[in-house]
DNA sequence: AGATAATAAGATATTTTTATCCTAATAAAA
DNA sequence: TTTTATTAGGATAAAAATATCTTATTATCT
């Protein structure tokens, strides 16, 4: 579903979140903490950072940090950043077409699917999905 | 997801069951009328016949057919034959634990999908859940 | 101003997935 | 028995994803 890249860019957000207030985090920090490579983390934060995603500062003290705005957008944009594209938008077999109208095989279990994660993961905002305690 | 492979798989199963009955089907055929890339399809079927979810005949008039037990197994082990695992098996976040007690952020969103994708994938037979018309 | 600690960015390497090609083996038909 | 149409299988190629390394740039502290 998704990639290594995506999974470990959502885990680090979760991360900078739940330690907000602390001060900024360094890659090598975050690397360590969440058992990433360093240097593919590295490449990653850099992708979000350009996409607006996350916020950086360099120099002495710097690192990644969440600002309001970052909380303020839905999560999927974080897979989009990373992707290039929403990959829910697309058929779980693959096909050119697939609609309610012209469904593949497993598209209505996928739709059940996307209601119930797509959906949240479109619209609340990465500090509402987040913060809460999932379950 | 899936992967290429795995996508290319169980559409081409797809397209072997409801056309049962005819002759069986052979490697040309099945990619053109699927638009699959031969080869690389003619790749996915040595493995999904070694794996013992279809059949096949050499020589003349030859081809690929699913027997009454190719269509008797769970669609889910297509899957395992081709990504060597269940897919589904593993967090959707990649972590290592990932459970009820202790679950990732998305846990409980994928919970519902694997109740209403995953069960039916794993318990019902390919001609149960495929014969049947999707929507 | 200089030293230091950090991100930014580009070049490169490795692995996996995807795809292609070619030859051998097989079975049926002529 | 020869030809033909097919799968089987191995060798290889191309592309994408994953991972690493090195150097440049930047901001803060002393």
């Amino acid at each position: 579903m998704f990639s290594n890249s995506t999974k470990y860019a959502i885990r680090t957000i979760e991360y900078l979140l739940n330690h907000h207030g602390d001060e900024k985090l360094s890659v090598a920090n975050l690397a360590k903490e969440l058992d990433i490579p360093q240097p593919f983390l590295s490449k990653i934060m850099q992708q979000l950072s350009k996409g607006g995603v996350i916020s950086s500062t360099k120099g002495r003290g710097g690192g990644f940090y969440l600002s309001k705005e970052n909380m303020n957008r839905p999560l999927i944009d974080v897979v989009i950043c990373i992707e290039g594209y929403n990959v829910f938008d697309k058929c779980i077999l693959g096909l050119k077409e697939c609609s309610d109208e012209n469904p593949c095989l497993l598209h209505k279990y996928y739709k059940v699917f996307k209601g119930s994660l797509v959906k949240p993961i479109g619209q609340d905002s990465i500090e509402e999905l987040l913060r809460t305690p999932s379950g």
